[in-house]
DNA sequence: TAGGGTCCGGTAAGCGCTTACCGGTAAGCG
DNA sequence: CGCTTACCGGTAAGCGCTTACCGGACCCTA
């Protein structure tokens, strides 16, 4: 009874050489592909491997090479409503994450992912200890300051998402700037809408601050009247969009003749509140997003927007990220081009045609 | 020159220990609150942390303690189309896997994700590979073969989700029969649909082949007529619904009064294809989804559908895993409550004022 | 003041793997 | 037939951390 079937325990690469008779080197060199062992050797080292179905240990490994092959992923998580069902945020940030993580499959990587709520404490902690198990960190919008940014940087490679670069970490984004301006030139010059409104992201987030500027020189190129200011503040959620519409109508304003919305949640939002005034999309106003997120498409009227690449956005932050940490230099701001979606929310006529799969 | 500011190279426990002027174990003690240390010690030890910035390396924890707070999880990705912008199969997944975040989040463990496309060869080996590098893994539907899970079992715990318990591994659903049910009575009862048909998700799913055995019984015990067979095979996805009609209106079928889908995507899909036929919902035709992902609303109308309590599904699955990972034992079949949303696409008035938030 | 009990904190082993280094065997050559 | 060269494969060190074990310092009691 000492030894009647196997001590149990996981199996390691002891138990694997013994079964096969060969020393522990072997049996790594072969699993990794090192050195040339004889074809018997290795014949015998992969029989006892698939016989036994063994598995090397990643944290031994990762010990031993001083590579985990591990990305970690941070995020914000909605709000407290998250256990509701509340879909806010939600798109955006996974559509991008299977990017990475398709990015990151190619090269044997996987991804750690990990979201902090909004009125979390402590983000640095968890970020930290994120960091501990990877080989570098992709952090998405607003996670950190850039002294908290560089503080992590000389402990992991750093690239951000929508966000600024900074000495010490790259940041890759799409084209904001070319999105609304396309955006303002379609609705001022192909339509004629001469007075424009636009609906602010958050107001600390780098890629609403760039839209919110090239929709205001591009609106001003365009001799359109522009609305903004406070009142047309919002916070990328379809909360917040709706809460625009329904205080500027309490208050008595008049709307401009098409609004642009800093993504597409709050477009959605937006929208939603026009509706419940009575207020008709695109006839009485015209709307449009940023984003192209899946459910674009489904609303009523399908919404015009800017397609960001977000897949693509997401590969290529893996990509950067990974010829960093193979001591890898590039360019500190990576820039993806964006493409204007036009659908029916702008005025366009129905536009099935093109959209239709 | 020969170390005037440090040796470089990631901070190790020898370099706090150093510079705070103890051993490392009190460090290591300090960091985990083990044992008893003086409070100066603590003290020491902390500020030489703060200063230099040091996290402990995952893997060498993990290598040490046998534990390495990941747990993976895996999936099917949608298809080629992934990097066009298909929404597919999005949605549902990555809400449970923020469930499955949430809940790990509370233990101090971290998600690993991997997706795999449908025509990859080496399931298997991808998924022994994330074995390796976590305490546990969650499997999505359909990822593995009753075999499969068996071999993966004595590498690792193993937690399926939407599958069927086998010996080695335990799964999470929801109560698909409940559900059905209650939709079936809801069109056949409620609004006395006569003739109800279902569009059925992928046939190898177990989810499912319950939907569909529950549709069948109930619609039979409420004496309603049934449309099934092989025409009406979907596969969970938009176009796999929208393909069932089309082909069903080519062969001059006529269409039930009522149609419940295997599921959102699938209804979505139906939905469309009749708006392109004139068919109008819920006037002629009744349709109902199962899940409620966030888009559901948001449709036209909105659908009426069960909703899954996705977010917890996926806090429970890691529950149950976690409490395996820690040799506890528990049920091997664990079903979560559903609840029947109602919105328009079932016929029912609009039902805004129940819905809105 | 000596003996015994408490606490702290240091030393060192070991987690599972990779790989530098080295010794042994076989093949090649003069 | 003896020596060189090549090629495999084994031994052991070390990756960064945790923790069992042990010894020293200090305090209390008699």
């Amino acid at each position: 009874m000492a030894e009647p079937k196997k001590a149990k325990g996981p199996l390691t690469i002891y138990d694997v050489a013994n079964r096969a008779g060969v020393s522990i080197a072997s049996v790594s060199r072969v699993l990794n592909g090192q050195g040339s062992p004889r074809e018997e050797t290795r014949e015998r080292v992969m029989r006892a491997v698939r016989e036994l179905s063994f598995v090397r240990d990643g944290a031994a490994r990762a010990l031993s090479n001083g590579l985990k092959e591990v990305v970690g992923v941070i995020f914000r998580r909605g709000g407290e409503q998250l256990l509701e069902g509340e879909d806010e945020s939600f798109l955006y940030i996974d559509v991008i994450n299977r990017g990475i993580e398709v990015g990151a499959q190619r090269r044997g990587f996987d991804l750690l992912i990990s979201s902090v709520g909004f009125h979390d404490d402590n983000v640095a902690g968890r970020i930290a200890a994120l960091a501990g198990k990877a080989d570098g960190l992709i952090l998405h919008d607003r996670m950190l300051s850039a002294v908290g940014i560089a503080r992590l940087a000389d402990m992991v490679p750093i690239v951000t998402l929508a966000g600024s670069p900074t000495p010490a970490s790259i940041n890759v984004r799409c084209d904001n700037e070319f999105g609304i301006r396309a955006l303002v030139r379609h609705m001022a010059i192909d339509h004629g809408y001469r007075s424009l409104g636009y609906v602010s992201g958050r107001s600390d987030s780098p890629d609403n601050r760039t839209r919110a500027r090239a929709f205001e020189s591009e609106a001003a190129a365009g001799g359109a009247d522009v609305d903004v200011g406070p009142m047309w503040e919002g916070n990328y959620s379809a909360a917040g969009g709706a809460n625009v519409i329904e205080s500027l109508l309490d208050a008595g304003k008049k709307l401009p003749r098409a609004i642009l919305c800093a993504n597409d949640q709050t477009a959605l939002g937006v929208m939603h509140a026009l509706g419940r005034r009575g207020i008709r999309v695109p006839e009485d106003v015209a709307i449009t997003g940023f984003d192209d997120v899946p459910v674009a498409r489904h609303l009523h009227p399908p919404l015009t927007t800017i397609r960001q690449p977000m897949q693509e956005l997401g590969a290529t932050a893996f990509e950067v990220l990974y010829s960093r940490i193979n001591a890898g230099a590039g360019d500190a701001d990576v820039v993806l081009p964006v493409e204007l979606i036009i659908r029916e929310s702008c005025g366009c006529g129905n536009a099935d045609a093109k959209e239709a799969k």
